[in-house]
DNA sequence: GTTTTTGGTTTATAATATAAACTAGTTTAT
DNA sequence: ATAAACTAGTTTATATTATAAACCAAAAAC
């Protein structure tokens, strides 16, 4: 029958599963641009990221384009895998 | 590109999207069965399911079961809607 | 008849998400 | 040259949500 195995609660979130989303098909982007694609204020954008990056799920890197500071997020292959058993386990919810 | 549609909330949770799972697959289901399924405490289901009741996602019916209690609950046509609508919006992240 | 179990609800607490306020520096206009 | 406004974020406070602990009424077991 079903198999309701809990969902990873790091990815079980609107925002940070729109900012994993997006890296799993980018594989590399600027804060500004996960800021522009999900809609999200700067402050919550900055939280989810540290929680992402904490987690081993991405990678941060920060630089400087020009003169303005640059922030540069990267899937890991934690990152991945994550996704890709959340999206497995996901799938018996609602199928 | 990627629409990040956000996703419902009250769908968007490990513990209601469980129980209207559920819901879907079988039609109807007491409370101790999907207390049963889904693993969680009693008080966290009767919240859940209030909420999802109160959004009109599911109807509960309070009988008896010879002299005990007996909560029964059941996807309505608002809730079958909205979850179509999840998973839609949902597969844009995971696909 | 009192203890335990069943089937819940209510309430308190912990966790999470979100936005508001702030920082540090840059560009623009005066 | 300097004040005003903007960029690119971070930190912190608040609102929301999830979860569990405590509770309640009735029934069953002892």
């Amino acid at each position: 029958m079903k198999d309701l195995t809990p969902l990873d609660p790091l990815l079980h979130s609107q925002l940070r599963l729109a900012i994993v989303s997006l890296l799993m098909s980018l594989d590399s982007a600027e804060f500004t641009f996960l800021k522009e694609k999900t809609g999200a204020t700067a402050g919550n954008i900055s939280v989810q990221l540290d929680k992402l990056s904490t987690a081993g799920y991405i990678e941060i890197t920060k630089s400087f384009k020009g003169k303005k500071p640059l922030t540069t997020c990267k899937i890991t292959k934690v990152g991945l895998t994550a996704f890709e058993d959340y999206v497995k386990a996901l799938k018996n919810y609602i199928e």
